[in-house]
DNA sequence: AATTTGAGTAACCTAAAAGTTACATATCAT
DNA sequence: ATGATATGTAACTTTTAGGTTACTCAAATT
């Protein structure tokens, strides 16, 4: 079952691993260097990461380089997108009460 | 503690709280009646809701009324937009590679 | 003043998430 | 072939998130 993009970056380590893969590809094991946790578990949030479509991986000998993968953040700007439409549509009524009160005045 | 943006919005309930809100402005007891969970763990997810600045509360009487707060969202947006950059950029360097192709035929 | 209503809090329970260790597997180097 | 390295998986533990019920308080209603 595929994790939901919201669960994915809820946990901090994982939006670090975001991180550091915008600055450069790495593998499983360069990641797990940056982190206190073990490296099953550094792996664990790299299938996450992955089947949510945050990151892509290219398998090299016995080697699994990470690269960010637009889609998931593609998939919360469209979240994001549909509460600014609400705040643009409030901006707008509020120039329609004004755009009303000096036609009044 | 304020708790994190990403934790707040991980939790399908609260997003959806957040969606009816931006229809419309409702009470704590009205926002419970569109859920199966009782009124208390609503009342909880409100108040993380408000403390991570996704919502704010009117108090009129012994009512609370609810309603969307521009603020979580800003921040969220703000996190996307370092990813945002990284893509541009990766865009920008590709386009550099393809221009020195044509220059170089 | 007594009752009802809207809401917060505390204590508790349960389920799920994140971590661990131990083991398996495949690739690379020698 | 043998050993080392990069990684995945399984079983288990611990922590935490989200839910419940019971209780309290304050504002509205009667």
């Amino acid at each position: 079952m595929t994790p939901d993009i919201f669960q994915t970056i809820a946990d901090p380590s994982r939006r670090e691993i975001l991180h550091l893969l915008s600055r450069e590809t790495l593998t499983i094991n360069e990641l797990a260097e940056n982190f206190e946790m073990s490296r099953p578990a550094v792996s664990k949030h790299i299938k996450i990461l992955s089947q949510s479509g945050f990151i892509t991986i290219r398998d090299i000998g016995r080697e699994r380089y990470c690269l960010l993968n637009q889609d998931g953040f593609n998939q919360l700007q469209e979240w994001i997108a549909y509460f600014d439409k609400f705040w643009q549509n409030k901006l707008r009524k509020l120039e329609t009460v004004l755009n009303n009160k000096s036609n009044n005045a």
